[in-house]
DNA sequence: TATTGTTATACTCTATAACTATA
DNA sequence: TATAGTTATAGAGTATAACAATA
């Protein structure tokens, strides 16, 4: 299947042939994609939500700055800060060296929310991989590493330049 | 980085070291379908239309049917379908067998623009993994697809009973 | 009665443009 | 003048509930 001119990027996976490398990732990704979507509405949250949960556990940025972490307008994460502060999960705080700033810091209940959540995430990815030996799991961790960091330094990642973090290492 | 507790899944990658199976594989998603969903967008498409458009290109099912692929209740799918239908994409034809039952169709236009949009997806994914050799490359091909078939199997993919398709093998 | 599809409604997510307040 | 953030508005995407037509 898939081997001379199908694609199976689009449509659900049927067989148990080997597919060609840009189909397996592109099935690989919605499998995990999908899971991890799964798991947030299980705990009643989307996944900007959880992504924005996730970056606040260790630190305390401006609009702005939530705003190029998501890749989002930052009247986008007015609304979606709006929406997670109206939960309680975070809060808004006047941010003291800049009037015009305001950071956004997460809440205990928050924090615990995001934190039951990743914890359910891990599971789910761990479970995808189960029928893969230690070492294939293994091999596949460090094949995957090299696409996703090589990616990463492609694209340019900066949050070098920006150590307003609490407690970001790396 | 990511070594002992600290959860990389929700931030963007900086560092350069080997992540664990979890992180990499939730990375490589975010990093596959932010790839896809870019390209979705240079062509004026969501990553739904496209998944919609692809089904449609080797199929012409019912709403319902539609509904089940896509995993989505049928009263978003008249949205998806009005929407691709207001431009062009796709037209409803009724179905002969049932007198319920509407038929979504591609139009040559719509055929066209995903045939380009999934041509933009292959170059992408391919170059996500231009820096791995031919043998990672295979390597990693496998090892994906057989996390993606064991994960269809697991979560009982159907398809099978359905050959109402047009020419679809597997 | 059950199924197919649409409509009405509501909420989240996203962007653009215009605005206020601060720098 | 430039930047930070919000508001107003609009549109896509999604779901639930109620409905009409058909089986």
């Amino acid at each position: 299947m898939a081997g001379h001119g199908e694609r199976v990027v689009l449509t659900p996976v049927t067989g148990e042939g080997n597919l060609d490398l840009v189909d397996a990732l592109a099935q690989l990704s919605f499998a995990v994609h999908g899971s991890l979507a799964r798991i947030a509405a299980a705990h009643d949250l989307s996944m900007v939500q959880v992504r924005l949960l996730g970056i606040l556990r260790d630190r305390r940025p401006t609009v702005s700055e939530l705003a190029r972490f998501l890749e989002l307008d930052k009247s986008s994460v007015t609304g979606l800060v709006d929406r997670a502060a109206g939960r309680g999960l975070v809060r808004r705080v006047p941010a003291a060296r800049d009037g015009r700033s305001v950071l956004v810091v997460i809440t205990p209940a928050g924090r615990a929310l995001v934190g039951r959540a990743v914890q359910a995430f891990d599971a789910a990815v761990a479970a995808l991989a189960i029928d893969l030996s230690p070492t294939e799991r293994h091999r596949l961790s460090v094949l995957a590493s090299r696409v996703v960091v090589a990616d990463a330094r492609r694209r340019g990642i900066v949050l070098e330049g920006e150590p307003e973090g609490v407690g970001v290492e790396a």
